[in-house]
DNA sequence: GATGCTATTGAGTGTGCGACCAATAAGCAA
DNA sequence: TTGCTTATTGGTCGCACACTCAATAGCATC
């Protein structure tokens, strides 16, 4: 008959199910939003009982921080991955710079619009927020002290360099669930005009070559 | 005894009820949020059963539309008045500025971001985001029109300046809800700064002298 | 003072949510 | 094979929400 029954029960490994979980909750969470994380929703995507979830996660609230969390440590290691930098601090930036426009980048947007409203009712997923403003922060930060330390760059102020260019972004993104109207040509480069002033570099050093 | 009960009923006129709704959900958007503007809640404001608010508003989601709508036009003819301005442009755009600025416009600052991750599932309140946007940044761009009218400003796009302007202030208000750690100067001045320079002006011309 | 309109109430429906808990069964260890 | 641990189920409870609708009562008009 219907071949969705599942009378058989699947058993596994704690540490495993919690991190399948974790990746179903930060999916749920970048495609319909962090209020969709919910102990049915996160039960259904995995099919099992919501109670699992609970068995796992006793407080729904530190699964929804914890989605975030995950979701948004898996972009930042992809827009500017840690550890040693894959080429110049300047090339890097540029890279960085190039995949924080256009509508690839509305997703994570979104989520972070998301996160830092919810914030605003729940304590645990503020920590997190709060967490993750540090990381991208520091991230940045660390990269143009790089870019200093090879003489690419040119700033006083590495961090208020980096807070200064994620603030842009962060006025940029807020519209990702509005449709915007067609925006000057000098406001889609805010982020890129902001970083080369602030970098001490010529116009159009920080436009991507390739990508 | 307990002097809450009212079992005289009061009628109002339609009208003036309709306005007493809105203003109970803008006060509520405001201090709690627009999840909070609920039949329930709004009808308790009210001393006024829910079904009440429901016969005004056949749909919740126009009264949470209309909420947003009421406190963020009031919010903005406070911040640049309409009609005639009230002094020298300079001086308006100074004065705009110091007032967003400051923990007193981090209600603002909420309510903005917290319509903004709303639109995402309710479309009313999405279209009326639009229109809000379109207000706030029409008023500004005419500040700078009069202003270079005046031969006060200089810029050859008056728009792209004044929604750089807002961009930035979006992105300084997105934490309203997180715990901020101490920003650099620079970035605090991130608004002025950006002003006085897509307009043309020395530096410090636009911190404020009095309010 | 009687009448009619409608603002307002009261009660009920259905949905989705988190939390809770006892019963069940999978898989490991003895 | 037997037994134990616990991952997993199934069901329930209480809450808050929007929405519906018939009954009620304020108030203006006649």
């Amino acid at each position: 008959m219907s071949s969705s029954i599942q009378p058989k029960r699947i058993r596994k490994d704690p540490a495993a199910r919690r991190a399948e979980i974790v990746d179903a909750a930060a999916a749920v969470a970048l495609t319909e939003g962090l209020e969709c994380v919910t102990l049915r929703r996160i039960g259904e995507e995995l099919a099992v009982r919501p109670g699992l979830i609970s068995h796992y996660f006793p407080s729904a609230e530190d699964l929804v921080a914890e989605a975030f969390g995950s979701a948004a440590t898996a972009e930042l290691d992809h827009l500017l991955p840690a550890g040693r930098p894959e080429g110049t601090p300047r090339g890097d930036l540029a890279r960085f710079l190039a995949r924080t426009s256009g509508e690839a980048y509305d997703a994570i947007s979104r989520l972070w619009l998301n996160a830092r409203h919810l914030s605003r009712y729940r304590p645990v997923l503020r920590d997190r927020v709060a967490r993750q403003e540090a990381a991208w922060r520091e991230r940045l930060e660390t990269l143009v002290r790089d870019g200093v330390r090879a003489g690419e760059f040119r700033t006083a102020d590495p961090l208020a360099a980096a807070v200064q260019i994620l603030v842009v972004l962060d006025g940029l993104g807020v519209h990702a669930n509005t449709a915007t109207p067609e925006r000057p040509a000098a406001v889609l480069r805010m982020a890129v005009t902001t970083a080369e002033r602030e970098l001490g570099l010529p116009p159009g050093a920080l436009d991507r070559t390739t990508d």
